[in-house]
DNA sequence: CCACAAAGCGGACTATAGTCCTTTTAGGCC
DNA sequence: GGCCTAAAAGGACTATAGTCCGCTTTGTGG
């Protein structure tokens, strides 16, 4: 049998789809990401409502797209990268090394991933790259914890993650002991 | 001095408060928390939006008046009920029942919690409770944890104990599992 | 009992996410 | 090139949270 391919994206859609894309960039940028509206992206990419939503289903769909290639890059230094973020090292010097960079990862787009993770209820446990990051991290915690129940407790782990904690455990505390705290956590 | 006495609640207005909480919980009960509008609640209550609002503040103020009743019982147990949950066993075991009590407390009111937790972002972290909660587990931390940084490790052993986190472990894996998920990440 | 200031009330109004349905357009086929 | 169908586009429409401000009620002091 044949794989049949996946249609392609119509030349109309795809342009539409850089235009938001990169409408949506730039407005987050100048206004921030809390002070731009779905219509006000529709306004600056020329596109109307309707096409938006069509193409990104909602305002979390527009936020995981645009913040896609920073995750794939983060996720392939975790499957293919050097030590100790890649394979090769202890599992608990990967799992420390994991919180640190997701954590650079996300301070440096808190406002995007919590948009991400927060414009519908759920919507943080349905992105593809939770999914991801709760395998990897229940992989490893086979090797740390030997004889837990891994995949209830990767979610556990991952729940101080999400984007909004981040932002009032900073908030409160600082980035640094908040950080340690996450690792501490992780690593216990 | 004198401490100035907090003004008395005018007639009306605890009239109006009863009539709003009454007909939010038949609602709620009745049609499911998520299927009920604020417009809806004021109208059950036979009083205007702006009176709603001006009381409990949003939608999540609403629930936090709902649950409130309820939650003074779990406190008043941490405080001076018997052991484990009260003051009297070990930090350890003191940390595992209240985790077990939580969960028993949130599992009977997920959407409501939820509720409460997500109507405006960051709410969770500003409801007087979530404070209550976040100083008990830190003073049970400084001793099963010694030298630990304990304050935001409250926090972050806290993270998965929120209601939409919650909704989605025991989703995924059940109550049991994601029940000792949760027990074994603050004990470890 | 009355006047009056302050607290409270109510609903029209705004802002915004997300839906629906009609019209337009791409691009394969003759 | 012209036709035809399915995909895509667009924008009016709905639902809902939350705001604002002129009107009403309370209760207090004379």
């Amino acid at each position: 049998m044949l794989l049949d391919e996946p249609p392609r994206e119509r030349a109309d859609a795809a342009r539409n789809r850089l235009k938001v894309l990169a409408a949506a960039a730039r407005l987050f940028r100048e206004k921030g990401v809390d002070g731009v509206s779905m219509d006000a992206v529709a306004a600056e990419a020329k596109v109307g409502k309707g096409t938006l939503f069509r193409r990104f289903g909602d305002k979390s769909g527009l936020a995981v797209a645009l913040l896609d290639e920073r995750e794939r890059e983060l996720q392939e230094a975790v499957l293919t990268g050097p030590p100790p973020l890649g394979p090769g090292a202890p599992a608990a010097d990967r799992l420390g090394a994991f919180v640190d960079a997701y954590l650079d990862h996300l301070l440096d787009h808190l406002d995007l991933v919590r948009m991400s993770e927060t414009a519908s209820p759920g919507a943080r446990y349905r992105i593809g790259s939770y999914r991801f990051w709760c395998r990897h991290v229940a992989i490893l915690l086979t090797e740390t914890r030997p004889g837990c129940d891994a995949g209830p407790l990767a979610h556990a782990l991952l729940a101080p993650l999400a984007a909004e904690h981040v932002t009032a455990l900073t908030g409160e505390y600082g980035r640094a002991r908040a950080r340690q705290a996450l690792r501490t956590l992780a690593l216990s």
